[in-house]
DNA sequence: TCAGATATGTTAAAATTTTAACAAATTGGA
DNA sequence: TCCAATTTGTTAAAATTTTAACATATCTGA
């Protein structure tokens, strides 16, 4: 992935982790950390945590560590938590019902607007509090909506095309779930889901590990 | 992740995608493709592809390139998509319920045996064709039908706890969706699929490319 | 108040990953 | 048959990422 941002994507991916540890020390009433605590919880080395949070600034204090709810927030923050999403679902299938459905999703700031699908058996479900609508209509909806994400829930074969029309729309974001590699000219965010790589990394780490055992002996 | 094979993480991750794409070169009957034919498909440089596969033996031939046919089932061997697996879910919720619905799934040799809630609602629930049984079943039914994945599609809370019964039941290899990184013993594999994480990064990625768009102007 | 303990921010080194370069082998057309 | 074009496998260099080291600042208990 190209970027402007000299912060590189290891740090961007491990900036959600510190903020789910920091929010469940924050849960559980813990006000101080240290990075080697943090290392303790986190599986990441104290040195790479303290490296990764003075990318963005320094929040610690020396002889103390850091304050557990600042540094939550301010992660918070660098992830753009404290903003709303306008989104809408293509794909009303099992996939984007259960996106749909997902409560993590809203209650990350992911508001969802709207679904749509081109199978006429599903446009018009309900699904929670909306309507699936046909396809037709998604250009319209996202210029009259505002809408700033697109979760692409599609088969294979039509997703290059209607992420095209999402880019068109002005959409700035989308969040793939079909099994492609989208090529999209633009300022565009991409992030992909591929649970078929995910599965065939499991395959391939079983197979290793059965080899690896099997020399063992 | 601590392994023993030489083979870096960062490659094994690309092997499925090489897969994927010599099975579209396949599907379009093109029979010989270079590294440089491929770099311009994936995106990756053509060095790092030659070095990819030269992790595994020498599949190419000088002057002539790759069989794209021979190329696709020597990693389809080395991924262990010749096996097949057999896997349950845990939670028969939104996301349980998708991947239990997902052809991809079986299609990659991953047959579904059985699905475990501990929610009284949902066990009894036909889900393809299967019904949801309690989850105190889970540990004899895993011995009883030697099952070899298990795919944790429950809430933060019972995850551990659960991800240690598999574990003690013999399971090899844990598909994780809940929001939790596991912390297990012995030589299970796991794979994380965190659905929070993704999003996090796509609303830090939406908010960096507004702030370099705004200096810009 | 003082001194040892603690723990950050930062710089340097090590390790890993990616890219470039090129010799050697093969192809394919004249 | 021969020669230029092609393309791999492999080695070396560059770039990136991770880990280690340490000076400096703050804390805490006596």
């Amino acid at each position: 992935m190209e970027r402007f941002s000299n912060i590189s994507m290891a740090v961007v991916r491990r900036l959600p982790k510190y903020h789910r540890y920091l929010g469940d020390l924050l849960h559980n009433d813990i006000r101080r950390v240290s990075s080697q605590e943090l290392s303790r919880i986190t599986g990441f080395t104290a040195s790479q945590i303290r490296q990764d949070l003075n990318c963005f600034g320094g929040f610690g204090q020396q002889g103390y560590g850091y304050n557990v709810d600042e540094l939550h927030r301010e992660i918070g923050n660098i992830l753009g938590l404290d903003k709303t999403y306008k989104t809408i679902i293509i794909g009303a299938g099992n996939v984007g019902r259960a996106i749909a459905n997902y409560t993590f999703f809203e209650e990350s700031g992911f508001k969802l607007y709207g679904m749509f699908d081109n199978n006429p058996k599903k446009i018009g479900d309900n699904i929670k509090d909306l309507t699936v609508l046909p396809i037709d209509e998604v250009e319209s909806f996202i210029k009259s909506n505002d809408i700033e994400i697109g979760i692409l829930c599609t088969p294979k074969e039509g997703t290059q095309k209607i992420a095209e029309t999402l880019v068109n729309c002005g959409i700035k974001g989308i969040w793939n779930f079909a099994p492609v590699d989208l090529k999209l000219s633009g300022n565009v965010i991409i992030e992909n889901v591929h649970l078929s790589e995910s599965l065939f990394t499991i395959s391939y780490l079983l197979k290793e590990q059965e080899e690896t055992l099997k020399k063992k002996r």
